[in-house]
DNA sequence: GTCAATTACGTTCTCCGTAAGGATG
DNA sequence: CATCCTTACGGAGAACGTAATTGAC
């Protein structure tokens, strides 16, 4: 029986200002016939009178009037949520929660937040520049939407789809017997002094089977920032593999770079996204971004 | 076209909290496939896919969530509202607000406010001490909504009824010739001193044609309280004219009030309202009371 | 194969418009 | 008597229920 509609609630607000049949009925788009049955049907579902009216003059009651105040602010949290719904639709505002591996974040996934900034400037970009564990934790726990990860997860729980091979380098110093080298294969770095970045990193889970098995030796260094790495090479502590991306994070005169030759290591890199969780309007437009342009 | 009705919110809000069509239904006395409609409706209607669902799952898209939390707002506010006018509807609430002269101000409207009171604990009764001109000036100004007044106003803008006719007594020192006196006409305060209420007052404008057509003596005194009215008589400045309910505010040991004999001075007293508004639910209550009770 | 959401379709009911009625100045 | 709100009545369309369909596990 207690069924209020936005028509009633307009109808009434435009009678309460014009207070007259006629004028409301024509703001209203009907006829004063129907704008009288309206309030008939408003008043009785409300079992109050809500306007004192003949044919001369309409006006509220003192009901009347508590309820305008009322309504007033019933359709402008109205009129707020359907814009605020009607914007996130269209991508006037919104939220975009990435997470992705450091070196994506220096400059490959910027290039593409800048892009889509452009396109849509009223939508937040956060980033988050985490090591492989915590990029599907983000994603498992809400903390992000998308996640951009060398492992591709549970495919129960993550769709993923693989963006591209990320090629791998040799680290070392100029005066390094490889340093004039074109290629290297892994094979080659047998005996060689190797420092790993942190285990929970995609490049340690990702290399450190190939290198054991090409027979490096362990020299117990185990660093977190690319920086550090390149310090370490720099003076001399040992040589180690980074991907194409991170090259830009360890670039000094005194270290070189050298690709790797085997194909098989060059470290894949996925999209993912949760599997039950569907995107909002703007992160699936940046999915598509990444996936597709 | 945009047309949002309270069952739609409310199926909405029952499906995000049970995120199962039959029991959402359920809840909404309705059939699954009328719930699934429905949530089409507003779906088509806002343009926004609210849920993500198929036969084994039903859960809210990120813009379904930011909707939710709207309607949430609005339903609360919507509740409020209902209530609100409910409540002033069946006098849980309320105001009334009352203007009436201090002679009656001081026992015989607060004796029926109680009464009201006790039965509409919840109303909120406001009531104002007033002279005369004051009390048909807070009505047209909608500082009051009831008036009690000698005075009936314009018939045009006031709707006014008499409550009931107050006789005048004549205020006298124990020791003054009339004090002995069962009753006295007007007549006979010729040649008296007399001591004037203020002029705008109901007494002043009721009482001054006869007194000055008996033959007062002008004293030049004319006082607001009724207090200071008796004692001006106590110390023998003169003598004075007193409605029937402001006797108690002038009881001294050393005055004297005396019936006056003359019908036709007896002070008439209105229950005044404007016309063209009407009153709350809760001040025609009081109005009732007053004027029935 | 079973359970749950959806679609198809028929019925009911709401809601609006036209036209007549009634009240007020 | 003119104006404006209201009532009466009929038709168009919305909304719900029943039943068949689709889809996921």
């Amino acid at each position: 029986m207690n069924n209020l509609s936005t028509r009633l609630l307009d109808a009434f607000l435009a009678l309460v200002e014009t207070r007259h049949f006629g004028l409301a009925a024509q703001r209203c788009h009907i006829t004063p016939s129907a704008l009288s049955q309206m309030i008939s049907r408003l008043e009785s579902q409300l079992q109050v009178r809500l306007f004192d009216r003949d044919t001369r003059n309409v006006s509220l009651t003192p009901e009347g009037e508590t309820f305008a105040q009322g309504v007033a602010r019933i359709t402008h949290e109205l009129q707020s949520t359907l814009k605020m719904v009607h914007d996130r639709q269209h991508k006037k505002t919104g939220r975009v929660r990435l997470a992705a591996p450091p070196s994506l974040a220096a400059d490959w996934l910027p290039q593409r937040m800048a892009r889509f900034r452009q396109q849509y400037p009223g939508v937040t970009l956060c980033l988050s520049d985490v090591v492989s564990d915590r990029c599907l934790e983000m994603l498992r726990q809400g903390q992000a939407d998308i996640g951009i990860n060398a492992q591709p997860g549970n495919p129960l729980e993550f769709d993923s789809c693989q963006l591209f091979r990320e090629p791998m380098y040799v680290l070392c110093r100029t005066d390094h017997p490889l340093a004039q080298r074109k290629r290297v294969h892994v094979r080659e770095l047998r005996h060689q002094p190797f420092i790993h970045t942190t285990r929970d990193g995609s490049v340690w889970q990702h290399a450190q089977p190939l290198v054991l098995e090409a027979g490096v030796v362990d020299t117990g260094l185990e660093v977190t920032q690319l920086a550090t790495l390149s310090g370490l090479v720099a003076h001399g502590f040992g040589i180690s593999l980074v991907p194409q991306f991170a090259l830009a994070l360890c670039n000094r005169s005194d270290v070189i770079a050298i690709p790797l030759a085997d194909r098989k290591v060059a470290r894949p890199m996925y999209l993912v996204r949760l599997r039950q969780q569907s995107l909002s309007v703007a992160a699936q437009a940046f999915y598509d971004l990444l996936r597709e342009g």
